[in-house]
DNA sequence: GCCTGATGTGTACGGTTGTTCCTATGAGCA
DNA sequence: TGCTCATAGGAACAACCGTACACATCAGGC
């Protein structure tokens, strides 16, 4: 009679996309805690799986980070992409980029948090590194749809600069003050 | 006869100012490998003292880290006092200002390392963004002494986003773009 | 319906961390 | 000279880390 204690394991999930789920959790906690805190343990709790999922499904943490920052990467390029695309001239560009800096970047308090996190991380760490590099020279591409390759990699630098800033200055510049500067050093 | 295993207890060493080498030290260790790596067992092992004494000394890692980088804001932040007070006019300001940012900052890979991990490390901790906040202010008033307030504001800036870029980026721009682009802004 | 391999789950291991604590020493003062 | 307390030294602790692994389950191909 005695139930012998079993050990209540959960029940077994069917759960097609984990990998994907892991990916976007990972990012989740970067933004919110640092790349500090993403360890294996933070993100399976932020994900309600199990500590060893982690390791099923990435090979390693570092792995697993680069997967993620990967995908941030991807979204924010492919949108920047997109706005100079459709940008008919120089000055249609340039007034793209200041919205673009001001609004989608600087309006999203978490993308600015994981730029920087990138940036940090990729310092000290060779695979971020890859993904760092990536970036940038996806976003000199696109500049340079309306931008000598001198201009663009000015424009490029000033842009890292200023978003490096708006995150981690504990007293930012406003949306004007960046127009105003960008178009000083540009237009 | 048998020798009894003495356990060879280090010699006692008279040390005075061991604190304020362990300041030292520790901005050494944060320079070379990272704030994260900067723990109390890598920074007693290059100090050459036990464990212990780390924690005699600072009651937390923290106060450590935080103590570390006051002493790096204050010889920062007076050579560059010094500078504007040397100045006789906005002009030649400006120049010291191009001076400071392409000979003294960039010129030292270990200043620009230890600002960049000193503002990261900032974005998490209370405790060390007083010590940004600090340098903040105080460098804001060395510009005030040639600007307006206005305009020592977007200068100091623009000056965090060079710095941050310089450190960070793969690519980062050289003293001549960035002479031109600071001319550019304020000039 | 059965097999099987991909996937899910829980636990364990060795290593590192910040911090605490007890003991030993000797410089400076009474 | 002798005392004493600030300082030096070493070991231990519990917590946490990345990773490895053994085992359970079940969806999908046969």
């Amino acid at each position: 009679m005695s139930a012998a204690p079993v050990p209540a394991r959960r029940a077994r999930r069917h759960d097609p996309g984990r990998r994907d789920r892991l990916v976007a959790t990972t990012l989740d906690v970067i933004a919110e805690q640092g790349v500090a805190a993403a360890t294996h343990r933070a993100i399976a709790r932020a994900a309600d799986v199990p500590l060893g999922s982690l390791t099923y499904h990435f090979d390693s943490l570092t792995e697993l980070l680069a997967a993620a920052f990967t995908r941030h990467v991807d979204t924010v390029a492919e949108r920047f992409d997109e706005r100079m695309r459709a940008a008919p001239d120089r000055t249609a560009a340039l007034g793209a980029l200041v919205e673009h800096l001001t609004g989608d970047l600087l309006g999203s308090h978490r993308d600015l948090v994981l730029a920087v996190e990138l940036y940090v991380a990729a310092a000290r760490n060779p695979a971020l590194r890859a993904v760092t590099q990536e970036w940038m020279s996806r976003s000199r591409r696109s500049l340079e749809r309306h931008l000598d390759p001198g201009t663009a990699r000015e424009v490029d630098a000033l842009v890292e600069g200023l978003v490096l800033h708006s995150a981690l200055s504990t007293d930012p510049m406003d949306a004007d003050q960046i127009r105003s500067a960008l178009l000083r050093l540009a237009g």
